[in-house]
RNA sequence: GGCUCUGUAGCUCAGUUGGUAGAGCGAACGACUGAAAAUCGUUAGGUCACCGGAUCGAUGCCGGUCGGAGCCA
């Protein structure tokens, strides 16, 4: 089965999404048809656009994007509903002879694009539940409670990890047998993919990130944090944790100076560029590029020339 | 100039009635599958400002030097 998909990934502020302009244009230029998909869970909101580094409609250059401005700021997202969504998307595009170029950094929502994973269960009042018994126990109690229901998942879960223990322990109580919330012992791709990640070295990402979140604040990431009040930001359950925004709100209410804000958005951005990488380093079908190299973009075009040389109607 | 307080990890600070030190945050690394821009774990950092003295032994006691803060003049 030939590789109809191809996806860029890496840490944030590193350029995927001009990468991914690109790719799409060099497909096109070759008579082929390309459009990207997002897999950044911020950039689904709507009015969530300073903060993301969200690309405006001229700067997509014509190219058609989806999965943008799909949620209202005070909807929840999901990965499983994520994964519900993207993947009849990406079946249809590639049926009518699109190739989709997933682009973004959201780990686990692009695990759930890319990965065979499927989802367990959820049930609303079951977790209520157990979160609130986790609360009144603590996490090493509940953690020994798994132990009991599921071993292997127990085993595999920090005792002090109370959002993941929770997390099982709904599973087991849903499925009603142990097992289903252990993590499947390697992931599969749910088909062909060419994986495309930038990067580069770390003191160079630090510096660029903390030039880019003062821009965001120069862009006036705080009057737009302002206009997403009335819509229900400080509610959102996804949206309110946004890096960048929650400081933008703290500093409207005098909790912090701009600088303070700054400084903190910046902070929490390259830890979030981490635990990023943290997680991409695991994924070995990686192709890793510098974004620094000024021949990136002609090192990925061999890379597809080499692997889905069709995609460029070769 | 005088008096008082103060100098411990990158930062903010605990602490040792004298037996060479800890926390939180930060950093590096790791885990991760229906909140993931979330939630957690591990590790590395310190001639305890500097010089001298008494002591078996000093970061702690004594003296001095340098730096910081406040009050008085």
């Amino acid at each position: 089965m030939p590789t109809n998909l191809i996806a860029v990934v890496g840490p944030t502020g590193t350029g995927k999404s001009e990468l991914g302009l690109r790719i799409a244009e060099e497909i096109i230029s070759h008579g082929g048809k390309a459009e990207i998909v997002n897999t950044d869970s911020m950039q689904f909101y709507r009015g969530m656009d300073i903060g993301t580094a969200k690309l405006s409609l001229e700067e997509r250059r014509g190219i058609n994007h989806h999965m943008l401005d799909v949620l209202e700021i005070q909807d929840e997202s999901t990965a499983a509903e994520y994964q519900a969504q993207v993947r009849p998307l990406i079946t249809d595009m590639q049926s009518r002879g699109i190739t989709p170029i997933l682009v973004g950094g959201s780990m686990l929502y692009i695990a759930a694009a890319l990965n065979t994973f499927e989802f367990p269960e959820r049930d609303e009042s079951i977790r209520a539940e157990l979160e609130a018994d986790l609360e009144k126990f603590g996490s090493h109690t509940m953690h020994r409670r798994l132990a009991e229901l599921d071993p292997l998942a127990a085993s595999r879960i920090e005792p002090e990890n109370g959002r993941r223990v929770v997390r099982a322990l709904e599973i087991v109580t849903i499925t009603g047998e142990p097992f289903a919330a252990a993590l499947p012992e390697k992931t599969e791709s749910w088909q062909p993919v060419l994986e495309i990640g930038l990067n580069s070295d770390r003191a160079h990402l630090v510096e660029r990130l903390a030039k880019r979140v003062e821009k965001m604040w120069r862009q006036g990431i705080v009057g737009e944090a302002e206009s997403l009040i009335p819509l229900g930001i400080r509610e959102g359950k996804t949206s309110s944790r946004a890096i960048g925004y929650a400081q933008a709100l703290a500093q409207i209410d005098g909790m912090y100076s701009e600088t303070e804000a700054i400084a903190a958005t910046t902070q929490l951005t390259q830890r979030y560029a981490r635990r990023q990488m943290s997680w991409f380093r695991r994924d070995e079908r990686i192709y890793w590029q510098d974004y620094q190299d000024p021949k990136v973009f002609d090192n990925v075009i061999d890379l597809i020339r080499n692997t889905a040389a069709h995609l460029l109607g070769e």
